[in-house]
DNA sequence: AACAAATGGTTGCCCATGCAACCGACAACA
DNA sequence: TGTTGTCGGTTGCATGGGCAACCATTTGTT
C-alpha cells in the first residue's frame, strides 16, 4: 500500500506553510521599523491610497474582520495616524483618513512592501509572476464558490 | 500621484488571503467531520504515512512549533487515536503511533484531503499546478534565505 | 566519574483573532 | 408617526497559537 500523500505533497499544506513564511516576515519587517501590526498596516494602505474610508468600506477592501479594523483604526488614531471625523450622511460611522503624521508614513511604507515584495519574489520573470496571481485569483475563487456563505473574513473558525 | 500599489495587487496579501481562505476551508471540513484541528490532522497524517515517530520527528516532518505537536499529540492520545510508547533509546521522548482507530480514521482522511484538494484547485492542468508548487517552494526558499534564523515553526511573532 | 552543555518534552503565560451579543442610528412600512 | 428590521460599530468572551521558562535525560569534555 502506497503512501497516501505525504503531508509536504499536499497542496494547501504547501500553500499554507508559505504563506505564514512570507506574512511572518513581513509582519516582522514592520513591527521592527514601525511598530505595525498587519491589520493596522493594511488599513493604513487601503486609506492611503483611497483617502476617507468608513469602516465599513475598509472591512470590504481589507478583506479583514470588522473588529479586526475596528481594533486598527483604534490604533491608528490613538498614535496620531489618522483620525474619525463624523460622517454627515450617516450618524452610526464615521470617516477615517490619515493624518500628516499618517501620510508621512506611509509614504515610508508603501515603498518598504514594493522592495520586499522584490525581495520575496526576486527571480520569477514577470510571466511567472502574473501566472502566480492568476492561479491564487482562481482558488480563491474556487474556495468561494464551495461554501455558500459569505466569505467576508476570509477566514473560519480554526477552534 | 498615481496610488502606490493597491492593497489587492499586493502579492503577499493575495498569498495570505488566498491560504487563509483554503485553510479555513479545509479546517471547516474537518473539525465538523472528525473533531480534528489542523494540528492534529496534520500529526495524524503524517503517522499515518511513516509508522511510529516521536514528537521531535514530527516537528520535523510538520514544520509546526513543537508546542503544537505536543498539543496535537496530547489530544489525539486522549481521543484514543495514537499511543505513546517509550523510547528504548531515549529516555525523554516516546514513540507515537495510531491506534486501530487511528488507523481507521487515517483512512477516512486522507482520501479526504485528496478529495478537497481536487475540488479547490479544480480546473487546473497539471501542469499547472506543478508550476504552482514550484513557485511555492521558491517562495519559501526565498524568505528561508533572507532572515538568517532558523525557521522552525514557519511563523514568526505577529504581536 | 563529574560537570557542563545540549536536547526532547511539558507547562504557563500572553497576545492576536474570531464570534456572539449588544447599542445606537437609519430605513421601511403600517 | 410609531414600530419593526437592518446596519455600522463596539465590547466581551473564548479559543488558538507562539514564546519563554522549566524539568529530565542524554551527550560531550576533562
Amino acid at each position: 500500500m502506497q503512501p497516501t500523500t505525504p503531508l509536504s505533497k499536499f497542496l494547501p499544506y504547501q500553500l499554507s506553510i508559505t504563506s505564514n513564511a512570507v506574512s511572518g516576515r513581513i509582519a516582522q519587517e514592520y513591527r521592527q521599523r514601525f511598530g505595525l501590526s498587519v491589520p493596522e498596516w493594511r488599513v493604513m494602505a487601503v486609506l492611503g491610497d483611497s483617502g476617507a474610508l468608513t469602516q465599513r468600506d475598509l472591512t470590504q477592501r481589507t478583506l479583514m474582520d470588522k473588529v479586526a479594523v475596528n481594533r486598527a483604526c483604534k490604533v491608528l488614531e490613538e498614535r496620531g495616524l489618522a483620525t474619525r471625523t463624523p460622517n454627515a450622511q450617516d450618524g452610526r460611522s464615521h470617516h477615517l483618513d490619515l493624518t500628516q503624521d499618517g501620510r508621512k508614513m506611509h509614504g515610508l511604507i508603501m515603498p518598504l512592501a514594493v522592495e520586499m515584495e522584490g525581495r520575496v519574489f526576486a527571480g520569477f520573470q514577470p510571466d511567472e509572476l502574473s501566472q502566480f496571481r492568476h492561479l491564487l485569483d482562481r482558488v480563491r475563487e474556487q474556495v468561494g464558490e464551495l461554501d455558500s456563505d459569505g466569505v467576508d473574513s476570509g477566514n473560519f473558525s480554526e477552534s
